[in-house]
DNA sequence: CGGCCTATGTGCGGTAGCACACACAGGCAT
DNA sequence: ATGCCTGTGTGTGCTACCGCACATAGGCCG
């Protein structure tokens, strides 16, 4: 199912109307994003947005001693580079491919004059940022006052959300990046919820077992982020052109 | 200094060129912001956006187990209600008043309205709330690396930089609330700076008298979310009619 | 097949912030 | 002046997470 790729794997590009889709597929351009592949750095120029398909992206903020946090991740359900239209061009944290993957980018003038149509594409991009905003302020409560545990099933289920399939390559060392604690807390978290039979790993390799498992060990925060998600995007058509498969991301099985 | 009110204390209403102000001035109808007052409730209907003056709305998540955490502040510099315009009318975060104080507020129709001309108040407000982006995923950081003494240091520069005095009327038990830490870790970490000179607190009051030692003593986030704010808002030029001494916000000795 | 890089397992002491418990004191209302 | 409510000071365990240090093992590359 993977062979072929196309913009309409990303929910925002699907429910694009015709008209508007037809103005910017010329300018899709399909690039491959490869772990750890840095997109923009804080205050640097933004020459491109992203619209990830099978990769996950993440907004995470580094601080001046190294240490970072996550804020949000990106995937088949938005665009990375809201700052682009939102204004001011650059932006203050950091975006990073989290998941290999591919990505439709757009650049950025494109974009811009695209939003200033005012026609959906601006109401979609505007929607998809107030969840973004929600995963934020979502993140900055959960950061202060869930276990590492309930962190770590939020975040997997939220990166299989976004995946085709129930396995997400990234190692403990990477996990632990993201939600900004040690390493070694994730080994001990994975080893507990492997132990339970929620998830099954191997070097690099986590495949979750038991979503409903997972989902009951997880903070309320994943439902949240994802209701919120489905909430804001819910009230816009696809496109009838569009095989209706890639669609069904999450809780669709393999 | 304080007994006459005008629209013009926030900094969104007075960077409108005169046309849109006109437009709005009529609808905007101030009101006083009691300390605790609940403007949003997660999931409610939002009625109004509100423009602070002099109190200051703290955004803030309560989770399940009635833990919070602040997701950002908004005072003189901002809006209260950007889901009005972003989309989906409703909120998953709180709205509460941290400082009180008075706001103009506007019906949410005629700010949608105003929103959808696409005239410099849209710019104006995505720029805003970019910033507050900005600061939410500061957050995220800071409540997971900073310790209580930093981020509380951290909170009374921005909520001093919102009010026209060098003294700021709340509990610890408030403080602590807000940053979703204990209230004894707020009066130990308050003891602190109390004994290096750089506050001064009886109950209920506490009043900065080294700035200059608090910003040394805060964690980044505080130059990070000043700066973003001061950057995205400085390209818009004020209005002629506006008596200068109320743009001088910060840094302003009084 | 063997070597080596990198990912994972584990242990140890340190510490920040927690939960609870209670003493005291400021200042408003009567 | 006198209570009383509310805000602040302080102490005592306790736990989750940190920082470091090192053992082991998977799996790719030659």
């Amino acid at each position: 199912m993977s062979s072929l790729h196309s913009p309409n794997q990303n929910h925002l590009l699907a429910a694009l109307p015709t008209a508007e889709y037809e103005r910017l597929v010329a300018h899709l351009e399909l690039v491959p994003m490869a772990l750890g592949e840095v997109l923009y750095e804080p205050g640097g120029q933004m020459r491109h947005a992203y619209f990830p398909t099978t990769s996950i992206v993440s907004l995470h903020y580094v601080m001046e001693s190294g240490a970072s946090a996550e804020a949000a991740g990106v995937g088949n359900e938005g665009i990375v580079g809201i700052s682009l239209f939102m204004g001011g061009s650059t932006t203050s944290s950091s975006a990073v491919v989290q998941i290999a993957g591919h990505a439709y980018r757009l650049e950025s003038r494109i974009l811009k004059e695209e939003f200033n149509r005012a026609g959906l594409m601006q109401r979609l991009l505007l929607h998809y940022t107030q969840a973004l905003i929600t995963q934020m302020s979502q993140s900055a409560a959960c950061n202060r006052h869930h276990s590492v545990e309930q962190q770590l099933s939020r975040w997997l289920l939220l990166t299989l959300d976004r995946v085709p399939s129930r396995e997400v390559v990234v190692t403990h060392e990477l996990v632990a990046r993201m939600l900004g604690v040690r390493r070694e807390g994730i080994t001990e978290a994975a080893g507990k919820l492997q132990n339970g039979g929620f998830i099954q790993y191997r070097r690099g390799h986590i495949a979750v077992l038991d979503r409903g498992g997972l989902e009951a060990r997880a903070c309320e925060c994943y439902a949240v982020v994802r209701k919120e998600l489905t909430r804001l995007l819910s009230n816009v058509r696809y496109r009838q052109d569009i095989p209706c498969n890639v669609l069904q991301s999450a809780s669709g099985s393999s």
